[in-house]
DNA sequence: CTCACTTTGAAATTGAATTTCAATTTCAAC
DNA sequence: GTTGAAATTGAAATTCAATTTCAAAGTGAG
């Protein structure tokens, strides 16, 4: 399940975690939260990967780095981190919610393999456009939309 | 939660209720099943909505019809709509998987509001361009895509 | 009419998502 | 650095839509 994708920075350095751990302690100091050893883990973690993961499969990751840290916490910090703008969830339409990591990243759209799961991300300002000329026309405030191409890859069509 | 649909056929002739239903009838001859009352009864709620039904809404439209009809039967005949091309899902993200009736409708996308669950539909021929463009671009067989959008309506806007 | 096969629907099961709660940890005030 | 109120943690329990099971009823070809 081989998820390519396009960053826009391909190397995480040192400077973008930490800034990125300066985005979750605000949110939590601004919202009267606690910084813990975990939530660190786990955002750290979750930045690290290339991958969409579920909630599942970030608390498998999360478990290399600290066994200790139970699943409860991985979906209680995911729900943080999309608060703050760190991440945010993307539907595969396969009955799991994932969530990808939103930091330094531009708009961006999947493709999904039906028969593998992998995916491909593409961009499209139109898409963007469409967002806000179809909320202008029926009087919507819009605030987000999901895209999504299915089909299946040159691979799995052998 | 007001479902503002764009029909092409703002009626619902006795004509089309037919050919829906020989639609149906095909489909279950050619894959050996037999067919039954309940699912008509079940087809014929489904196109005579203007709704998006979750398959729980379905059941209730239905038993105005036929008391008797299990919400069990009502899943597995808006499986089989879907397998003859009748009904395709629609994830409003809303955690329910919702279905609409394809028969005689054009392509079409969805904004729906996030506080009151309300959707507009509209119609957009970029998006559906896009989804071949992608594809070709990544050599992918393209089977479909969605797109919704999702904002506050005037309404809910006060 | 009969028999093999399908359908039906209430009830049970599944599985991801979410909540509960007692034990533990954090951190602001002293 | 100590303290204590408040938040956190994580295993277990719960929720809830989706799906499956199974015994009884229905269907239709021969």
């Amino acid at each position: 399940m081989l998820q390519k994708r396009i960053d826009d920075q391909p190397h995480l350095s040192p400077q973008m975690v930490r800034e990125a751990q300066g985005l979750l302690h605000g949110h939590l100091k601004r919202v009267g939260l606690k910084q813990t050893a975990q939530r660190d883990t786990i955002l750290r973690a979750f930045i690290e990967t290339r991958d969409h993961p579920s909630v599942d499969e970030l608390h498998r990751l999360v478990q290399k780095k600290d066994p200790r840290i139970g699943y409860t916490t991985v979906y209680r910090t995911l729900k943080l981190l999309a608060e703050c703008g760190l991440a945010s969830e993307v539907a595969f339409h396969d009955g799991i919610a994932r969530y990808e990591h939103q930091y330094n990243r531009r708009s961006h759209h999947h493709m999904v393999c039906t028969e593998c799961g992998g995916s491909v991300e593409f961009f499209s300002r139109e898409v963007d456009e469409l967002e806000k000329e179809i909320g202008r026309k029926h009087h919507y405030l819009t605030t987000r939309h999901t895209f999504q191409i299915y089909g299946i890859c040159e691979d799995c069509r052998q």
